[in-house]
DNA sequence: AGTAAAGCAATGTGATCACATTATTCAATT
DNA sequence: AATTGAATAATGTGATCACATTGCTTTACT
């Protein structure tokens, strides 16, 4: 037996029966690679997830070439389909592109942005952090990318979103080995600073926030762990 | 019948035999959309684009798939395709967008490049250049975006590439309504610009070029037509 | 003549099959 | 025991079919 992604690898996922398979099966398989359920290096079959899922290959067929076009997977020479590896460069280069896209996105918002949204943000963060035991990597994960995308979304014309999210994507399956479980206790967001921006019509505070937030997130403990299996 | 794709609008374009189905029809459609041969709001349906490129359904299904992910095209709710339409807001993101991703290639290739490759970039510039002629929209397009593309390649690891292309992808169909016959004359490129700030690895000068490619390129051309199209 | 309903054509989706290619297993040979 | 070879299994790709939904045309009725 191969490497198969097997049927307790995909973490549950509450999906809306009234979409297509083809929907379903995408949303199932990106939600497992956001959150890191699906480890790096694993090859994802066509056959093996349509039993898994219970669908036919077809519909797997095309949220795969789905993930493969965002970025998400990689369809190697011998037109098989693996969740990509993580090196450093590709690392600094996904973390760098980040910051940029979000620090754009964000500043992009604060034309449209009113207090009533400001609140509803805030409202969002508070809620988040009462809720999230500091140990559980898929909760973080989700809640954290909640709140950005509620941020950038306030603007209405949305263009960056699908390509931030598409580097979400590539980050999502390192994110776990990225997060031990020594780091997380000393992990911070930077949330409220990001709000408290907003407030002030800050952009150059607003762009210091998420950048922080990345870097302290993902970004520092990433290249940590990356560093540490270089050298030994 | 309706406004769909005949086989006259699309572009003829070299295709590897040995590449599969569905990679042949993603090239073609993606050519053809990047150039501007499929217009805003048309629609393409799965038989008729396998009728016209005379394979099955089953490889044009996923080509739609891969470029519907990639932005180039939209999923209506009637679970049709079709290409996007443009308007004023969509424009300026894409543009601003295209700015700070471009620049932000640009910039980061420095570490990486070396005197032969700027004399390579030059001598594709100056080829290009001889050869075309000015009136030739799909020409102008292909070669401006391979010295775009060839010079962000400079940085041998590659996240941004895929979405600046995506950008491109999404700006393409618009493009030629942008470039009416009377702008064409005018039309010039700052590539010396930015050969030349590649040389003193200026990186403020190559994103001041960059900028001002994209800005006198389409920029300033598809807004004042988008201007034009509220008012009268 | 205008409108509504019925009939027909076109389309997207999912399933299944055939085929060529690739990967793996197992046995034979050195 | 290691390696090469054949045989067997697994996989991606493309084609075809059935079905439900959507879009359009034609017919019937007021």
């Amino acid at each position: 037996m191969s490497a198969l992604l097997n049927e307790f690898s995909l973490p549950t996922f509450a999906l809306d029966e009234s979409l297509t398979t083809q929907e379903q099966t995408y949303q199932h398989l990106r939600y497992a690679l956001m959150v890191g359920s699906i480890e790096p290096g694993e090859s994802l079959t066509i056959r093996g997830l349509a039993s898994v899922l219970d669908v036919s290959p077809t519909p797997v067929r095309e949220a795969l070439r789905r993930l493969s076009a965002e970025g998400a997977l990689q369809v190697l020479d011998n037109r098989r389909v693996v969740c990509p590896k993580m090196n450093l460069n590709r690392f600094d280069e996904l973390i760098k592109l980040r910051i940029v896209m979000e620090c754009h996105a964000a500043e992009s918002v604060l034309p449209y942005v009113n207090e009533v949204q400001i609140d509803e943000l805030e409202r969002l963060d508070n809620q988040m952090d009462m809720k999230i035991s500091k140990n559980d990597h898929e909760s973080i994960v989700v809640h954290n990318l909640k709140f950005h995308s509620m941020l950038y979304k306030l603007n209405p014309n949305q263009v960056v979103m699908p390509m931030i999210e598409s580097i979400w994507l590539q980050l999502g399956p390192y994110s776990r080995a990225a997060s031990s479980e020594l780091d997380k206790h000393y992990l911070v967001d930077h949330h409220k600073g990001a709000i408290e921006a907003l407030r002030k019509r800050s952009a150059s505070d607003l762009k210091k926030a998420i950048e922080a937030d990345v870097m302290d997130g993902l970004g520092n403990m990433g290249r940590k762990k990356l560093l540490e299996n270089i050298e030994g």
